[in-house]
DNA sequence: CGAATGCTTGATATGGTTCAAATCCCGTGG
DNA sequence: CCACGGGATTTGAACCATATCAAGCATTCG
C-alpha cells in the first residue's frame, strides 16, 4: 500500500464527513485508495486548460488554484484548494478541464487516479453521493465569487476574501485569526478581479484601520467582528447543511 | 401519473443524454417521475436565501436566475437558467439553499420532489452520475461567469453572456442566430456587474457595429463572428465531453 | 553579494457609476 | 379604438473608484 506512511487520506475523509454521513467502511475504502506524492512548484500550471486528466489531486500542503484566462492574457483565479481540498474532485465525472490548475506556493499533492475513484464510488453510493456533494458545496463558494466580484468594492471584496479564507482554514469551521496565507499580492489581486497596486493599497487601508495583517505569507485578523462587518461576511454558504443533525445521506 | 398530457420531462432526459450515457430504462424511470405544474410571476422570489426546499424545479418555459445578495441589498446573479434546465438539482444534495431562485419573466415550472429523485438516483448509480455531473458543468459555467466579471470590461462582458446563451438556448450546442430573452436591462446588469445604465450604452454599441440587436425580449445576432471575437467567446466550457464519443460512465 | 521577485508609493488617466430627466412601450380599462 | 399609467429604455453631465504607468525599496534565494 502506497500510502502506509508519510501523508495519507485522512483529512480527505474528515472534509468528507463533515458534510456527508459515511460509514466506518467506506471511509476506510477511501483511506486505501491509492496514492502517489507529488511536489508542484509555485506559479507551475499543473493542469492546463482542455487537457484531459486521469487523476484527483489532493492538497497535502500548500495552495491551489483554479484560473481561468482570457485571450488577452490575464488570468482569473476562481477557486482556491487549500490543505485538505481535492482541488478537483469534479474531474471524476468529466476530465476534461476547463480551467487550469496552478500551485500558488509550492505545494504537496496525493495523485489518486480516477479508475481507484470510480471504483469506490461505484462500490459505495453513498461515497458517490458524498463526492457529489463536495461538489456541489464547492460550486455554492463559486457562487459567492461571482457576488463578491460583482458587486462588491474593493476594500469589501479582500476582507471577504480573507474572512472566507479565515473560516476555511480551521477545520471546525471556526475562523482562525491566525493562518498561512503563501500567495503574492498579484495572486489576490487575480481572486479579486484588481490590480495588485491596489490590492497594495487596500491591504495597507485594512492594516491601518486595525482590521488585518498579511506579512510574510500569513494572515493575522485583529478584530474579526469589524472585518467580518466590513467585508459583507456570512459563512452561511460555506456551512448550511453541515451541522451534525442535518447532514444528509439518500440511502442508507 | 400527474404527467400523462401536459408538458412532460423529456427535454430534461434529452439534456441528461448530451452529456451523460443513459439507458431506456433510467430515461424512463426520469420520464415517470410525479411532477406538478406551477407557474412564477416575474421577480418574484421562488427559493429564498436559507430556505430549505422539498423539490428541485424543471423549467418548461421563461427563465430564472439564480440570485446572490450583498448586505446593502444590490443583487447579483450568478446563474441563468433556460427551459430544459432544471435550476436547482443541487438541492437534492444540498436541500438549504444559498442562494436565491427568481424568475426574470413568467415563468412556467415542474416541481419534481426530492424524495423521487432520491429513489431513482438510488436505484439507478448512472442517474445519479448523471445529476452529478450535470452539477459539475453548471459549475464550470460558474466559473465562466466569474471570469466574465472579474476581468473582462463592459463591452466584452455583455458579447461574452449573450454568446453563452445563443449557444445554450439551441438543444444540439450550435449557437442560435436569434433566440429568446425575457429579461430586462436591469437584469443584465446584475448579470455582468454592471449598472442598467451602461448596460444600455454597451448594448448601443454592440447594436451600433453591427453585431447583435437586443428588443422585444428576443437576442437578433447579425455577425456571430464578430460577436464571438469581440465577447472572447470560446464554446468549449460548455462542450467538454459532450462529444458523443467523449461521454463516460463510471460503471457499465 | 547579486539578481530576481515581490512590495510600496505617487501621479495621471479612464471606464463605469450616479443622479436626473425625458421618452418609449405595452397592457389595461373605458 | 383610444387614453392612461407604469415599468423599461434612453440620454446627458458630473463624479469617483480603480487602472495604468513609472519608479524606488525590501526580501528572499541562489
Amino acid at each position: 500500500m502506497p500510502n502506509s506512511t508519510g501523508p495519507n487520506l485522512q483529512s480527505f475523509v474528515d472534509r468528507l464527513s463533515a458534510r456527508s454521513v459515511l460509514s466506518g467502511e467506506e471511509g476506510d475504502a477511501i483511506l486505501s485508495l491509492p496514492t502517489r506524492a507529488s511536489q508542484v512548484a509555485a506559479n507551475r500550471d499543473f493542469v492546463r486548460i482542455g487537457e484531459r486528466v486521469a487523476h484527483c489531486c489532493f492538497i497535502v500542503d500548500g495552495m491551489m488554484g483554479r484560473f481561468g484566462q482570457t485571450t488577452e492574457g490575464t488570468r482569473q483565479i476562481t477557486a482556491l484548494h487549500l490543505p485538505g481540498d481535492v482541488a478537483d474532485l469534479h474531474s471524476v465525472v468529466r476530465p476534461v478541464g476547463t480551467s487550469a490548475i496552478q500551485a500558488l506556493a509550492t505545494t504537496t499533492v496525493l495523485l489518486i487516479p480516477h479508475k481507484d475513484l470510480r471504483t469506490v464510488a461505484t462500490r459505495f453510493p453513498a461515497v458517490a453521493e458524498a463526492f457529489w456533494r463536495d461538489c456541489v458545496v464547492d460550486a455554492a463558494v463559486l457562487s459567492q465569487w461571482v457576488v463578491n466580484v460583482g458587486r462588491r468594492d474593493a476594500k469589501t471584496r479582500m476582507a471577504h476574501l480573507l474572512c472566507e479564507m479565515s473560516v476555511r482554514t480551521g477545520n471546525d469551521r471556526a475562523p482562525q485569526m491566525t493562518y498561512p496565507f503563501p500567495a503574492t499580492q498579484a495572486h489576490l489581486g487575480d481572486m479579486t478581479g484588481l490590480t495588485s497596486v491596489h490590492v497594495n493599497r487596500m491591504l495597507r487601508t485594512l492594516r491601518d484601520i486595525g482590521l488585518v495583517t498579511l506579512r510574510a505569507r500569513e494572515v493575522e485578523i485583529h478584530d474579526w467582528n469589524r472585518l467580518k462587518a466590513l467585508g459583507d461576511f456570512n459563512a452561511d454558504y460555506l456551512d448550511a447543511d453541515t451541522a451534525p443533525g442535518t447532514r444528509r445521506r439518500l440511502l442508507n
